[in-house]
RNA sequence: CCCGGAGUGGCGGAAUGGCAGACGCGAUCGACUCAAAAUCGAUUGUCCGCAAGGGCGUGAGGGUUCGAAUCCCUCCUCCGGGACCA
């Protein structure tokens, strides 16, 4: 045991919160964003401020922050700003059942996650920070909408929501239970029709099916355009016939994909809220239908989308003119059409369509075959023909039988257009974005309600409009802005009379839709936003976050950018060019990690056990990044021994291991020289490794990438090779490598070999990404393995230059590879991939 | 039912047409210690074998290829999302 000075052991708590207060010091992490070179903007979701950081938080933040030091080493002016998605329910349902009040609820929240993200040591730009239950943030929603609403984009309509007689408007999740009942009062909860304010977004659904030029995980693509859910038909026009109860005439419109099936069309069926069902009910029906559109109105959502459920339905007592052929149809309604997608009643084809086909089966309707392949046409059908068979014919289809199916399909459009009964239509699922919510804890619509003048906009100037401070629930959940006496009562700013409030408040969706904007200029006062900032800084080079948000936020966030283009207040298309994905961090039980399931993960007892490096690097090793996983803190003392080593190997590369004679000892075989090229040669692959794994975010790869150096310089520690230049180099690359992974511990290191070699200090982190050496990478001699009929068998060395000839007659040559071959010649010799493996087939 | 993702040692995972199991955890043995912790070293897919060596092996089955965890087909399981969208 030579090793008499001992060091001292790495205890990351005692270095990392001094790392923290200096950088802050320095001011290293504020973006100077007027500065228009390199610029690059990295955002990630930004958190709902829900009381406390869990292990999920950092999951997300420790890999894009790695990130962003990565690209700043890279000499790129990177901005990484953080925030919180402060409204919402969560606070709100605190405050009613624990009589919090929403915003000190919030605020006291925010504080808690503030000190635990620096704790991460992460380079947000906190001088950025957004907080949107803030007026400063939330009266930009209300200028917004007001740019909307004049634009047209903003509109009001009618709709339904779950009311509860106590507690008024329910969210989704407030409704419990299959009986459907209020979640704090336990009554029947019912639907009820409000005049709620919707953005017009169905305007770009084809754009946003355009993702020319985005970066984004082909899944989310997949995602976004289902749920968009384009489909292209025609709409065709059917009129009432006249009967006894009524005169007949009104048009029915149905949307369809499959015009060519329209002489197959043998009833019609509207969606219970479909407006003519009171209209065409004949008197002797009335009764049953009222009943059965009242009972589909108490069914809950689950239960009426249910695909097996068997299907319900009653005849209204009225037919319906099919326009093709003047054939009178009977009309139905049934929960199975769908008020609010495509016109709200269908031409039921029983033949080719299953739902269609359940329906005939069990109400006894005709079903008629009008599609077949050649030769085809009288099979029995037992099934709704469905499947596009090459050279399908239409059949039974007056003058168009005898066409190609899609043909006859457009001709028939074609024909029914030149009467005004029908046309060619696209139709999407996408719908309208209902943004009302009527809820305290959110952002006020800025609408006034005059009895004279109808709905008037606030004016900018009076903008923004507060929400009160203090808040009375009453005991229940029922918009306290509604009794809100100084809320409500104002005057009309057109007329001057006395006027309402609008008391409904804007989807957290809204805020989230826009907050990257903000960022650059947090507290502008005159504007959202500083319109060259925008231009320069955006679209954001790479936005990260979960994939929970595939759908909603990610597409509401790209009809927004659009809407505010149409407003003319940005230029660009869409709001971020590259998007990834990470998994989601589950519990130990393999369930989503919630605190009334008792399985999260509080950060703050792990960086006290093993400091902040230690779990970033911890979260980046456990596996791919866009795969999360259930959490086990089994493995983080490995990574921890792993820093510990690092940290041996810079203040103390003379050191030897007691009880190891290999320590301290060259391998045999080695000079000095030799090792000092070996320990060039690792370190400069795995710089060259590690680039490319933090360009591809394989952040658990370059993590046992730099375990791997750290082994090999573990092993020349004490040896006449750590008192090499090359060792030095080799220490200098691992500290720059683990700089953006673990910045406190690399940053200590660094100003020690720095203050060792008697240098003013710099931070590591101002300094720039190394270049590869490609001379020190190259090798004198090569191992090839050697395969004999795709099994491994042998290995040769030959020069780093040999060629396949040369590879060919060693492996002949080899004794091993002889006696395999007992006299044989092999059929082929493969030598493949420019001498990387060799495989001698023998048949 | 539809769409998407994934199945590799005891565990997390690596290898995306060329040496399966990098790196780490766990485990076993050993060093240090009065002892423990920490640290260090060795072994660790599985079966046969004293060994040399060999057989088997990436959810199952088939195919393409000199060569397949990787590509193709059929099927199974798990996870995420959607779900009567005419």
């Amino acid at each position: 045991m030579t090793d008499t000075t001992r060091i001292e052991r790495y205890d990351a708590t005692a270095i990392e919160p001094r790392w923290q207060a200096r950088w802050d010091e320095l001011a290293m992490h504020e973006t100077d964003l007027a500065a228009a070179r390199d610029r690059y903007y990295l955002l990630t979701m930004y958190p709902y401020p829900s009381g406390d950081l869990h292990i999920g938080h950092w999951y997300i933040v420790t890999p894009t922050d790695a990130l962003a030091r990565f690209q700043r080493m890279h000499g790129k002016n990177v901005f990484l700003p953080i925030g919180f998605d402060a409204f919402g329910l969560p606070a709100e349902n605190a405050a009613i059942k624990g009589g919090f009040n929403p915003r000190e609820w919030t605020m006291r929240n925010i504080d808690n996650m503030r000190r635990q993200f620096r704790s991460m040591g992460a380079m947000f730009d906190w001088s950025a920070e957004v907080v949107t239950c803030e007026p400063e943030y939330y009266q930009w929603n209300q200028w917004l909408f007001l740019r909307f609403l004049e634009a047209g984009l903003a509109y009001r309509a009618k709709s339904p929501v779950d009311w509860c007689p106590n507690d008024g408007t329910l969210a989704r999740e407030q409704v419990e239970g299959a009986d459907r009942h209020c979640w704090r009062c336990g009554a029947k909860v019912e639907k009820r029709d409000l005049e709620q304010w919707y953005l017009r977004v169905t305007k770009y659904a084809d754009e946003l099916l355009d993702y020319g030029g985005l970066d984004f995980p082909e899944p989310i693509k997949v995602m976004q355009t289902n749920w968009i859910g384009r489909s292209e038909g025609g709409e065709i026009v059917f009129t009432t016939a006249p009967s006894a109860h009524h005169r007949g005439g009104e048009e029915l419109r149905v949307f369809t994909t499959r015009p060519d099936t329209l002489f197959g069309a043998t009833f019609m069926v509207l969606a219970p809220e479909h407006p003519l069902v009171a209209t065409l009910t004949a008197p002797e029906r009335r009764a049953e239908v009222e009943a059965y559109v009242a009972q589909a109105a108490t069914r809950t959502e689950i239960d009426r989308l249910s695909t097996d459920r068997e299907k319900t339905g009653v005849a209204l007592g009225s037919d319906a003119i099919n326009p093709v052929n003047g054939e009178r149809i009977p009309i139905f309604v049934a929960d199975y059409v769908l008020a609010g997608y495509g016109t709200g009643a269908i031409m039921a084809v029983p033949a080719h369509d299953e739902r269609d086909f359940a329906f005939a089966r069990k109400f006894g309707l005709p079903i008629r075959r009008v599609v077949a392949a050649p030769g085809d046409e009288s099979a029995e059908l037992d099934a709704a023909y469905i499947a596009h068979a090459a050279g399908e014919v239409l059949v039974n289809s007056g003058p168009y039988s005898g066409l190609p199916a899609d043909e006859g399909g457009r001709r028939i459009v074609a024909e029914l257009q030149t009467r005004d009964a029908g046309k060619a239509a696209v139709t999407y699922r996408l719908r309208d974005w209902l943004i009302s919510r009527q809820r305290y804890w959110g952002t006020p619509i800025p609408v006034i309600h005059c009895p004279t003048c109808g709905i008037v906009p606030v004016p900018d100037e009076d903008l923004p409009v507060l929400l009160p401070h203090t808040v009375d629930y009453e005991g229940s959940g029922v918009n306290p802005l509604t009794r809100d006496e100084a809320f409500l009562n104002v005057t009309c700013p057109r007329c001057g009379g006395p006027a309402k409030r609008e008391t409904d408040t804007m989807d957290t969706f809204v805020d989230s839709s826009w907050y990257w904007y903000r960022y650059l200029s947090p507290h502008k006062a005159e504007a959202p936003f500083d319109p060259d900032l925008v231009e320069g800084w955006t679209p954001v080079e790479q936005y990260t976050g979960g994939a929970e948000h595939a759908v909603m936020h990610l597409l509401y966030a790209r009809e927004f950018t659009k809407m505010m283009r149409d407003v003319g207040l940005i230029q660009q298309n869409e709001p971020w060019k590259r998007l990834f994905n990470q998994g989601q961090i589950l519990g130990a039980d393999g369930e989503r990690m919630s605190k009334s399931r008792g399985n999260t993960q509080d950060p703050d007892d792990l960086v006290a056990r093993y400091g902040a490096d230690s779990i970033r690097l911890f979260l980046m090793f456990m596996g791919p990044w866009d795969q999360g996983g259930p959490w086990s803190p089994t493995g983080i003392g490995g990574v921890h021994r792993f820093l510990s080593r690092v940290w041996t190997i810079v203040l103390d590369p003379h050191g030897r291991e007691a009880g190891d004679p290999e320590s301290g000892v060259l391998p045999a075989g080695q000079a000095e020289a030799e090792a000092g090229a070996a320990l060039r040669a690792a370190a400069h692959r795995t710089l060259r490794d590690v680039t490319t794994d933090y360009e591809g975010f394989r952040f658990n790869v370059m993590v046992a990438k730099l375990m791997e150096l750290a082994n090999t310089l573990f092993r020349y520690r004490g040896t006449a090779a750590a008192a090499t230049p090359a060792w030095d180099e080799a220490v200098r690359l691992l500290l720059l490598m683990l700089a953006p992974a673990a910045p406190h511990i690399a940053e200590e290191l660094w100003s020690r070999r720095l203050a060792a070699a008697g240098v003013p200090w710099t931070s590591v982190h101002a300094e720039s990404w190394p270049e590869v050496d490609p001379s020190a990478v190259i090798e004198s001699t090569r191992e090839i393995p050697v395969q004999v009929n795709g099994k491994l068998r042998d290995k040769i060395v030959v020069a780093a230059d040999a060629t396949n000839a040369d590879i060919e007659a060693a492996v002949l040559a080899r004794d091993r590879v002889r006696a395999i071959l007992d006299g044989r010649t092999p059929d082929r010799i493969v030598v493949a991939g420019g001498g990387k493996l060799v495989n001698l087939v023998i048949r």
